[in-house]
DNA sequence: TCCGAACCGTAACGTACGGTACGCTGCATT
DNA sequence: AATGCAGCGTACCGTACGTTACGGTTCGGA
């Protein structure tokens, strides 16, 4: 499952994206709201919620402004309580990069196959077809592109220790990206049932790893 | 429910899984159905496909049964549309199978790229959060497992001859789906803007050949 | 020419839902 | 105690849309 850390404590950087900082009781309706959403997808009501979270709608409207907002807070909201352990970049030697790439992959692997990952993605899918709001830039930034910022360092710190090569960062992402992901979200996305078990995911997550190192071998290094 | 054309009563030649063989004008109106699809994606309404298509509603009734019916022939008529020329098979050695795959890659990466696959796999993806209809499994039958049926048998015939080599087939499949795809559907389907030139789509198309290849080298097959 | 089937255009119906208004309760402050 | 406010519950309004019904038109066949 996901992890909540909590307290989402911004460390300075205040952009101009200001943290809304929801309180306690606000923080349960958008408990409520994304349960629904996980429950019954896009066809969640302003109805379902306040019942749901035993509040008015009047309040609903009051906090969030209207069914966009509350479902803009909910998506922000929910990204805010996903905080990946950063990876470790300790030492570099070619364990321990290959240590950090399998972790990576097998926790991203479990966020994208969790329920919560595909009733969002499904929702900010729908939203990214005719409507005003992007909710879909807003996971595509906590998510997709979220994971290539975290995980360009460690590439880039691996290349600089001779252990990988590659030209363009951002490809090299996105080819790790393919081997990790492979046909998996896009599967779940469209309702096919995967079971993804710990161990299949730990497994995926070594020859995704195995499989990029072999494709970007670093000098002096050989194929596997 | 979808109602047959024609109301076969007992004229024989109905099979299980019948062709539903539109006629020319009902092709019409599945056509300008998929256009509002891509224009306005979920949004679409009875009424603006009979506006559109110049017919009344109660015809479109008549001939979908509902809402859902409609959606279903559209998306099912466009997929019987889509028939990528199937793979040579006639020569095998490592360039023609390389050339195979470089063509299959570079069509599948056109297709899921067009504005007419976007739209009906954001219009799918919808459809399986809470949905009664299988949209999501119509387009992943004619999507993702026709790409695997299709390509598998050419996998395989590369493996025969010695050219690859590989223990699952359905997992190397994935592994090639991965190293096609990377990132491009989902960062689609959420509304990033890709343009995709042809000559970008032919030249990943032959990375990820080239990535393939690598990691499946056939007996006697050295590094590139 | 007449008839019926298919179909077009549009009006109408019912419902679901987003959004608003209002009365009420509990609590904090003075 | 009095006052004000935040919030709950509910009734209500307007609209959009799926679905149905109906009158008018075209067209092929008897």
């Amino acid at each position: 499952m996901l992890v909540a850390v909590g307290e989402v404590s911004e460390l300075g950087a205040g952009d101009a994206a200001a943290e809304p900082a929801w309180s306690e009781r606000q923080s349960a309706v958008l408990e409520a709201a994304l349960r629904l959403i996980v429950e019954s997808g896009d066809a969640l009501t302003m109805s379902a919620v306040a019942r749901r979270a035993s509040c008015s709608k009047e309040t609903l409207y009051k906090w969030f402004g209207d069914r966009d907002g509350l479902l803009t807070a909910t998506v922000q909201w929910q990204a805010s309580k996903v905080q990946v352990a950063p990876v470790d970049r300790a030492r570099l030697d070619l364990a321990s990069l290959g240590a950090s790439l399998t972790q990576f992959a097998a926790g991203w692997l479990t966020v994208i196959s969790s329920d919560t990952s595909v009733a969002l993605n499904r929702l900010a899918v729908s939203h990214a077809g005719s409507h005003k709001t992007d909710l879909g830039r807003i996971v595509l930034d906590n998510g997709r592109l979220a994971m290539g910022r975290r995980l360009k360092p460690v590439l880039e710190a691996g290349r600089a220790a001779g252990l990988i090569a590659f030209d363009d960062t951002e490809a090299a992402f996105r080819v790790f990206f393919g081997l990790v992901a492979r046909d998996i979200q896009i599967r779940l996305l469209l309702g096919d049932r995967i079971d993804l078990s710990a161990a299949e995911i730990d497994r995926d997550a070594r020859a995704a790893t195995r499989q990029f190192l072999a494709l970007h071998p670093g000098a002096g290094q050989g194929r596997d």
